[in-house]
DNA sequence: ACCTGAACACCGTTCAAGT
DNA sequence: ACCTGAACACCGTTCAAGT
């Protein structure tokens, strides 16, 4: 990722260098909280070169939230159940992505949902976020209007979902659902407890 | 809380002084990341003085994410449903017991949960933690055994509650449930569908 | 247009020295 | 026993100067 040498002077595409440090860096330590000047030095270039891409750290911050957002989505969408005519798997695999996403890039979702990205205006609600978000929405009104789930407010479905599954993931990633402490299967009876609060 | 001008030199209650200064930043910027430094000053004191109370400021940070998951404790046995023998009222009550801790410490409740406090050995999965989770515990046995509430396993149930909260609590501090994304009443519609899960 | 080097104000942490 | 002052290594950020 980083061939410090084989650059003179101008790096080339340093910004796209920066953000894909950054995101090794996440990946290798569990937390976002790495330094701009760490960054710079991967990346071989002196510590005052990023401000030439962004106008400080939370904008960088801003923007890997932004890519994490746009994964996740892509993630969601990707999910395949076994039986995509099956309200229930349907369910359950855009619940196992989920999940899946934030185990996998544990660092990022952290970041997602700061309150450090958040305070840049549009990270958190921003149009990728509520795609992500549609995606229940679509499911939940399938499911509806098949008449295998409760006929409620959707998007107080889908809030409980949402709210489940980002409780779910975060509780995992700080290792909070410990088998010997929640039981073997909590996980997954969490997850079916909420599903039977859909379904009729 | 600061009077410094009346210590001469030493201060008396120091390690009380610097966890109440703590609290106070806290409350007043909606995040944790204060500095130690900040806190001495406030305190009226040197800012190599908080290092004769804590060994670093992890261990402060610690301390206060044990103090915080006390009065989560505190605050989940304190809820006073309206008919306490309604099972339904009970689970309401601590809900919302519980969503009142978090949007009236923002920070501290930010605080007990990242990954910050958690490196420190055990204050995620303290024996206070442990209780708040045992109140959950408790309240679904009792529900059982009335009649109730579906015959599940109950720790499944417990996290499955407890994420919901967990989830619930951190959407709502980071301001992701507006109404006009979500719906007017979608913070409750959520409660009532896990509620629904858990129910016969 | 893009990058560097020195500089500034700030931290966390340490430690000899003060009371 | 408790606190201070100076010191060290580190940040984020800025800016004149280099290519």
């Amino acid at each position: 990722m980083q061939d410090a040498e084989k650059r003179p002077y101008h790096h080339g595409d340093l910004r796209r260098t920066i953000i894909e440090t950054a995101m090794d860096i996440m990946n290798e330590e569990k937390g976002w909280q790495f330094t701009l000047r760490e960054v710079s030095r991967r990346a071989g270039v002196s510590h005052a070169a990023p401000y030439k891409h962004f106008p400080d750290k939370a904008a960088l911050l801003n923007e890997l939230a932004l890519l994490g957002f746009d994964r996740l989505y892509e993630a969601l969408v990707a999910a395949k159940p076994r039986q995509p005519n099956v309200i229930r798997d349907a369910f359950l695999a855009i619940a196992q992505a989920y999940l899946d996403f934030g185990k996998s890039n544990p660092a990022l979702y952290r970041l997602m949902f700061s309150a450090e990205a958040g305070k840049a205006a549009d990270v958190h609600l921003n149009e990728r976020a509520l795609a992500a978000f549609g995606v229940l929405i679509a499911l939940l009104e399938r499911g509806q209007s098949e008449g295998k789930l409760r006929n409620r407010d959707v998007r107080g479905q889908a809030t409980a979902c949402w709210a489940e599954m980002h409780g779910v993931t975060l509780l995992t990633i700080d290792g909070l659902l410990l088998p010997e402490k929640v039981g073997p299967n909590a996980l997954d009876n969490a997850l079916l407890t909420l599903l039977e609060g859909l379904e009729k």
